[in-house]
DNA sequence: CATGAATGAGTATTCATTCAT
DNA sequence: CATGAATGAATACTCATTCAT
């Protein structure tokens, strides 16, 4: 009788079939009871969970924000930025790819007015992990000597628009390719 | 520099106004009453310029699709490839600093499930335009020699960020930055 | 072109209906949908008069209460207690004859949760009104020294108890009835 | 005064807890669930001794009104008209004080939709048998002749009246005003 | 041409009731 | 017996669209 470990739970399976249906048709497109039929439970059963679609996406934001988190933060030790920013990189490339959706999610949904404080500051902190990975590299001439938020924006940028393209051509990059971007956003931050 | 003598007419009144709207609030969060009230019109009249809702977010992203197209086109004539970046590069931070709503606008609704058929076909001419004038400079070996779309989804991420940065840090480039960047981008593609 | 002074404006059709379902089924027990359909407008538009189900409900009790309450202040000049009430009773049973709806709206609604402040203070200043004419007549020494509010309460219960059991038994008070009812609610305030 | 010796049974307690919620926010506004933690005991249990919603309700109706049917037929011997009445007045007032929620129970439910034909007869009986009081008490020339009907509608308003405005102002009548009106009343009636 | 009142289909959410444990 | 998680029908309310003026 005990909750096996593999079936998912209800709640679960509702962040999960929500997490589709926002990536697919956004938040106001995507109607609850669509979430409901999608998840195989009733629509009034993710008010058991969810007090409203408001609070449900919130959740999610914060769920995938997490685990995108661990990425960034399973940093790796004392190296060089040229080793720190590949090992960063193909991490993220590894996390995108397995998690597509979320990934695109994330992006969709980074300043819409639903968030609340909570999801907000959350990507506030993520950002500033980043930021001071980056500041660090910089003190040691590693880095070119601009705006560290101008520096994440560029690589954050080239990251998105790389994994954007692959979904509208539906093709992901091949090992190859993402070796090759990696190459360039080295060379369009290193000193 | 007011584009015509003439007091806008009432379509681009309409226009202009969901542009605003569908930028703060997305598509399915503006009504189109709201539209009409901004626009100073009554709700009716929208619908002898524009079929439907649809059909007016559609016009407004060919409009402005062209408009950022014209600022590509205008590419310059034999150059290097560094001086053609440089000049489209700054052209297009002219055009998204003048025109922000607009682009990012442009951004947002990409792929909307709301966008037609014709809508799509031009996103994808422009598309192939951008890809053409790199693989000019790929042929004379000044670009790296990665797939076209890869390096143009990288320079259009990485300009992407910039304009989603900047908006969320309330705070413009300034020239000195918007140069810096263009040395990244520059660099992150340079052979 | 002129609104005809006969035709009862959407408003007014709106009020009507919900008027009389609140009295048959209920506040909790109305569906906006039906008050819709009774009035013969669409749903929607019930929402162009009314912010809300509660705000209507308001409205209508506080049109009511200011009809009941001209009843009772176009009262009589000096003239002997006795006087007064046989005038007030005979002018409350023509109304609430006359408005039986009405009537048992407002007694129904009298402490209801979603009545806002607005009414109940319209409520409390009806009170006052009444309970002044006693203690005007308790002074002349004609009624009974009894709390003034205990004396309302008791004339204005024998007038509900009077209306409700006519309304049970399906079969209004006739005049003679109503005239024995008048000297028996006399004598149980009279000194 | 415990009516058991036991705790109370769980049905007893989920009619008490519904008692309480239907006279604060009436029989619509009252959730089963809501019903069912007031009553200390799950959702379904309900259910297993009230058939559905609307059972319940009865069953607390007709409850209340045995309880209240027992106050009136523990009616006194022979006596004058007047010591009856003051005999009942009082009885029904030590009742009322002692059981408000129960009295105003069965005051706001009187005609409502959601009675059974049952609860509907038992209602009827009751104001039969107070009926036969005052026709008796008519036939000795003790009071008015009036269709003893109406005599009974003007007792009961009378009192419900005093019961809710002593609701209303939140303060219970003394046991001299309680006299008062007793006063008040049988003035109303008596030949 | 322009309007905005009117509409009703569609949305998020609640709640009486069931049933597996 | 008792439970409370699960359900889906029903509710209040919104909004794209129409059309009489």
């Amino acid at each position: 009788m005990a909750t096996t470990a593999k079936s998912t739970s209800k709640p679960e399976a509702v962040m999960a079939a929500a997490l589709g249906l926002f990536v697919e048709r956004g938040f106001y497109g995507t109607a609850v009871p669509e979430i409901a039929q999608k998840a195989g439970v009733g629509a009034g059963t993710i008010y058991r969970y969810f007090a409203s679609k408001e609070v449900l996406v919130n959740e999610i934001f914060r769920n995938e924000k997490m685990r995108w988190g661990q990425v960034l933060m399973a940093a790796s030790p004392v190296t060089t930025a040229r080793d720190l920013f590949r090992s960063l990189w193909m991490r993220m490339a590894k996390f995108a790819v397995e998690n597509l959706q979320s990934f695109v999610f994330m992006e969709l949904h980074h300043h819409a007015r639903y968030l609340d404080d909570e999801s907000r500051a959350l990507e506030q902190r993520m950002l500033a992990l980043f930021e001071d990975i980056i500041k660090a590299a910089q003190s040691r001439g590693e880095l070119k000597a601009a705006p560290p938020r101008l520096l994440m924006a560029i690589i954050m940028g080239m990251f998105v628009g790389l994994i954007r393209d692959s979904i509208e051509q539906d093709l992901m990059l091949s090992d190859a390719e993402w070796k090759l971007a990696e190459q360039c956003g080295w060379e369009a931050i290193r000193a």
